[in-house]
DNA sequence: AAAAAGACAATCATATCTGTCTTTTTCTGG
DNA sequence: CCAGAAAAAGACAGATATGATTGTCTTTTT
């Protein structure tokens, strides 16, 4: 996609007149398509990678034309932002779902995140990741959300376990004991070519060290 | 890069005529060349990137103009061809070169790799691997060379210490564990902002776990 | 010294992506 | 029912990468 070659500073489209009247009734379809629009671009981070994600592949997964996406979205890269947004909220959301449930196990935490990092967000995420790494504007745009995820990832983990809250180094640990293996094993399994058959142990051995490095053996 | 959008049969280089005379000539300065092509590809993947190492920006790069480039590699696939395989090549000899050494700690497996994924060369690689994850010409270059490595890996392992034998199930959880923490901890370096002080403390929590894990702690 | 081969440079033609602009179609509300 | 705005489609020009071609100079080889 190469984020912005040019630098226009086009007003954004006025619409809706000066006078901000009824919230909305039939544009609300536009919103429709939008979300159509950002589901392709995900759609196609996954199929083609962060370079080959171009507007016109983005439109035709879509099922518009190029013309028509433009209208909605006037740069390549406000499309790139936008998915940039979804996804990371969907992350989020996808999360504190995981939190609501009932029951709580220490491993759990393990659990939940593998199902998440198994899913198309995760890989488009690493994608639009490993882009920024030489992709400045990009770096700017998903690095605060990075950290936020981190941070949030944590606050979670604290909040569900407060008994953590005495030894704040196992803890500290735990989290990035957990987060390093799990994406890796994640990235590995999509681009090593690391052998499925090793994920289980793996996610079984993380189970018992992070057990071992609770303060309290839950189990 | 893109690799190869045509499919070209063209006949390789005759050169040097029927009679294999010579073993060398002043022509060795073509290897020269050759050589700095492929390293200015390799500072290319990491400054810019797998997409973004056009072959304007590997001539540049290398001092050559690119018609004096597309002399040596007829297309821009022969040099990252080319580039992998000296990529691959590298990683194997900077291995066995650390084997080679005289002391042999259980814990020097984690420091000697963790050594290697600072280098410039385990960005190139992994810039490969995730462009290779959409592009199967890509893919069915480097899966091989990735298999094997993981293979000699083990193998070098298996070999420094023997005593690990009687227990292929630790042994191997310890080395896939060992992989995915230490290449997944590179990544996130570079990626996905994880805090450098974190690497100290997981390397020490690695090196434990595999001494943990060997039939005979060493120390 | 002549001829052949290699190294290097410059240019051309093609393809694709990008952003912008113009035109057509589809509503929606007075 | 019809003017007007939003949505959709299409057309266009600028930029860039790629492979191929051509030409020049140097270094071997004969």
């Amino acid at each position: 996609m190469a984020l912005s070659r040019t630098r226009v500073v086009r007003t954004a489209r006025p619409s809706r007149t000066t006078a901000e009247k009824g919230p909305t009734l039939q544009a609300a379809k536009a919103a429709q398509t939008r979300a159509r629009l950002i589901e392709a671009t995900v759609r196609c981070l996954v199929k083609y990678g962060y370079a080959n994600t171009t507007t016109p592949k983005v439109a035709e997964e879509a099922g518009l034309s190029r013309g028509a996406m433009m209208h909605h979205f006037e740069n390549g890269t406000a499309l790139i932002k936008a998915a940039i947004a979804e996804l990371h909220d969907k992350r989020l959301r996808a999360f504190r779902r995981a939190a609501d449930r009932p029951e709580h196990e220490v491993t759990d935490l393990v659990e939940t995140y593998w199902r998440q990092l198994q899913k198309p967000a995760f890989i488009a995420f690493h994608e639009l990741a490993v882009a920024a790494r030489t992709d400045d504007e990009l770096a700017q745009i998903l690095k605060p959300l990075q950290d936020e995820f981190r941070q949030k990832f944590n606050a979670q983990a604290e909040q569900l376990f407060p008994e953590w809250g005495d030894s704040p180094v196992n803890f500290s640990l735990a989290m990035t004991l957990s987060q390093t293996i799990l994406e890796g094993m994640a990235i590995s399994l999509q681009t090593g070519g690391l052998d499925p058959a090793r994920v289980e142990p793996m996610l079984r051995h993380l189970e018992g060290q992070i057990s071992a490095l609770a303060p309290r053996t839950t189990r």
